[in-house]
DNA sequence: CGGTAGATTGACTATAGTCAACACGAGTGG
DNA sequence: CCACTCGTGTTGACTATAGTCAATCTACCG
């Protein structure tokens, strides 16, 4: 990992879901002198369960993943974290071990925050505090979505609206591909289903027209279609 | 809904989770007087999906259920909430219309405390911010394992680590008996399948001997096996 | 030029969902 | 008081969905 400060936080703050665009000048100077910034390249363990995390991350460019690992060993992919979300906050807040690990999954730049530094914004920033509030109440809410699906919809059903999400969260390139590359054992992580059942949805899907594949990479072609194998009315 | 004042907050200031305890002596008054105490009976619905809240529930006694509605209708249980916990409050920070419906399973007191009330208290008294912020990530962090979990084990052993965490959540009555009494499809709801599913697999339960069943109550009487069938390690 | 990780396919099996019929008790209205 | 209904619980039979296992293939990397 290499550290550096060239990149002053009046980028993020501008980014952040307004999290940081509620500091003062001050607070905002102080932010700049104790984070610290990190360059993490694809396949990197930031954090584990178990980590006693010190600070919190600040994701600037790049992709992670944020999973729990089941009893079996196996992957459960919780979220993922891009350019503006914060990760590691919920550990360092209940100080307890971080729930969850995360992984680079593109190459990456992120900010440390020391604890302390969060700390002190919330005790004296109110308006921060608000703002931090609404944003673990929105995934909250997410996570509330996600046992809703996981719990009732199809393994069909959850891959097609996998694909509808993932295409609203990272958009598609110019040439239609999904920004974001997983492996099939990564698909069936987040849907919590076996590789082979990816590997043989994705034909199927490929096979009606729905989506183009190569590789990695996957063009979704059918998006009407693949919102209602996965009812999504919006 | 019958409204009363007669019971101070000084009571709930006690129990619930420690997040009043920060209040000082002019804000616990204040907020006794913004309050309004419920009594609501089973089956009341206190608010469903779509509902615009315009303040949050404390609650003092009785127990609620907290779901959401699938696409085919179907209910699931995210959680239940009980003595202490504070429900709605997602809803009205984020400024959304509810997430999730809220029914009475027992007998409840509640108190009712306006959207600004906990505004006021975020803007001027960090220390209560903090709590409710640590509030949330436990629950934020209870819902990352249920997504796991539902996502990774088989019925059978989300049905017997249900029974676990039901225990020690609402404890049990001098017979044994599981102070919480749910009907079969209340507990498909929380573990993600159908009813018949829960009967068989409750009537198998039975069989060996782990659980004793009388109509709606449940005694465990292996909680080992238990843990062993629902993988719980603690 | 192996070696390794990931992708694919087929065959088989287990798990759990669906459907239909029936049981049972609590209320309800004639 | 009795038939009736309704909600819930139960059971059996069947089916579909998805998981497991094993073999093979492919691409890329050192």
């Amino acid at each position: 990992m290499k550290f550096d400060k060239t990149i002053a936080c009046d980028y993020c703050i501008r980014y952040n879901n307004g999290l940081f665009s509620h500091l003062t000048q001050e607070e905002q100077q102080k932010l700049n002198l104790e984070k610290q910034t990190k360059k993490l390249t694809k396949g990197t363990l930031l954090y584990n369960e178990c980590s006693r995390l010190v600070g919190f991350y600040c994701i600037q460019s790049g992709i992670l993943k944020i999973y729990k690992t089941g009893n079996e060993g196996k992957e459960q992919i919780i979220r993922f974290a891009k350019k503006g979300d914060i990760i590691g906050y919920r550990s360092i807040l209940s100080g307890e071990p971080a729930c969850t690990s995360a992984k680079v999954l593109e190459d990456a730049v992120v900010c440390f925050i020391p604890k302390n530094t969060l700390f002190d914004l919330i005790k004296s920033n109110p308006s921060f505090s608000l703002a931090l509030i609404q944003l673990i109440c929105a995934e909250l809410g997410e996570a509330n979505s996600f046992i809703t699906e996981i719990a009732q919809k199809t393994v069909r059903e959850r891959l097609a609206e996998t694909l509808i999400i993932l295409k609203r969260t990272f958009g598609v390139n110019n040439e239609g591909m999904l920004n974001i590359s997983l492996t099939r054992e990564e698909y069936a992580n987040i849907i919590g289903t076996a590789t082979e059942s990816v590997i043989r949805l994705l034909a199927e899907f490929k096979q009606e027209k729905y989506i183009e594949i190569s590789g990695r990479k996957i063009k979704i072609l059918n998006e009407n279609a693949l919102k209602k194998i996965g009812n999504i009315f919006n």
